[in-house]
DNA sequence: GCTGTTTGCTGCAGTGCTGCCGGGAAGCCC
DNA sequence: GGGCTTCCCGGCAGCACTGCAGCAAACAGC
């Protein structure tokens, strides 16, 4: 993370998305747009967004609601944006799971530093910053780009690799084909591109994983894989 | 790590600190005052203090310097305090370190939102790694996905696991047929849909819940299904 | 008691998702 | 270019999961 500088946004006004949207990726952030509420939290599982700003005057869900469904399934910050006049209250926003809340008409300059100023604060103690990550008897060094297993060096393909990185270092959260797709190759992903999980076999045969029963990748339906941290 | 709820209070107008002083400690905090810039740093490292809040307009010492001064020292939040034309731009002091600024006035219960939603996010034991639920001889360990019935793992379905994770979530109180299903699916309740029936159903059976004497979870009749915390 | 409504649960059929093989293309190093 | 590895991708087999219908039982109100 700070790997994916990706930002879900989420507001319904389009000109007023376009705006945040440009002022955001010209300050080296990417950006998802999200108009419709109901999609927010199925967004959010798929792209696994570094941080997810809210608006809160959303047609089809109210923002509030939406705010606490999204935890459950979204650990990043999340920074709410609402008018002024808005009738949802700041305390009960940042009650309701927000980490930060910015009246709208906001300055842009004052919503990137938030934005940075949440995301600096989440992402500081990133593991994938060079040291090595120990699950039990696995063991990767990114700054070898090597993993080890019970102390055997386990060689990996370079698409392997990244691959497992990217699940060990977000472990116990599912993360889906999409986002591993996307933080594998730099192309868009179909839906339907079955690469994702031939990797995840390669993997799970060379760590000694049982796909029937796995104790390191676990495949969930409908969503996508999960590294499980959990030594045994 | 200060698992206490100690706020380290910097501010140099006595009435007004005083003021917040008693506001905070009426919502269970500890707050400990500090007058002058100067032993800031002292007292930070003495105390251990959960939060720092950093009044901007000292004496002593400019507060930009003494926030940037203060992070090699102090890794928890803090959050700064200003007059609304104070110089001192918003956007400086998130650069300068600080993870909130909110403008004085502040209304207390703003504040405290704040305070509380920094304690939250920074005091939750690493923010990917949630915790094990238990009940009993029922545990549900989110990061691996995984239920736990008397040492024994019960395989669930991913649907039956996301309702089964819903209701503990939320145990003891009454969650709706609507509410679990826009849980678990991205669409609409349409107010007939059995889906949930049978999903509990499942779960009951795996879960050696008797739905006639249900002692985990419990029909509530014309309302929906309520998980009950208290291990049998 | 009776009635209409709500809930429990099973069985089945269909579908959509996953695992992974195997051929061939593409990269890489000499 | 030759030999090697890695990767892509079509595709098939298998099955987990879903959704539905249907009926019995429980419930609330009268």
């Amino acid at each position: 993370m700070s790997q994916n500088s990706l930002i879900l946004l989420v507001e319904d006004d389009r000109r007023l998305a376009q705006l945040v949207k440009d002022f955001l990726e010209a300050n080296d952030f990417q950006v998802a747009l999200e108009e419709n509420g109901n999609r927010v939290i199925r967004q959010a599982q798929n792209l696994n967004p570094a941080l997810i700003v809210l608006d809160l005057m959303l047609p089809g869900k109210d923002g509030l609601t939406l705010c606490k469904e999204l935890r459950p399934n979204f650990k990043g910050p999340i920074l709410m944006l609402t008018a002024r006049d808005s009738d949802v209250d700041q305390v009960l926003g940042l009650e309701y799971g927000a980490d930060d809340y910015v009246i709208k008409p906001a300055e842009p300059r004052v919503l990137l530093a938030r934005i940075r100023a949440l995301l600096r604060r989440y992402y500081q103690n990133d593991p994938r910053e060079q040291e090595a990550l120990n699950f039990g008897e696995l063991c990767i060094q990114p700054s070898a780009r090597k993993v080890l297993l019970a102390g055997q060096e386990v060689i990996l393909s370079s698409h392997e690799y990244d691959l497992l990185l990217a699940l060990a270092a977000q472990a116990g959260q599912i993360l889906s084909r999409e986002f591993l797709f996307n933080h594998i190759y730099n192309r868009e992903y179909d839906g339907l591109d079955r690469t994702i999980d031939v990797r995840i076999s390669q993997l799970r045969k060379k760590l000694n994983d049982n796909p029937e029963n796995p104790t390191r990748i676990k495949t969930i339906w409908g969503k996508g894989y999960l590294f499980i941290a959990d030594a045994w």
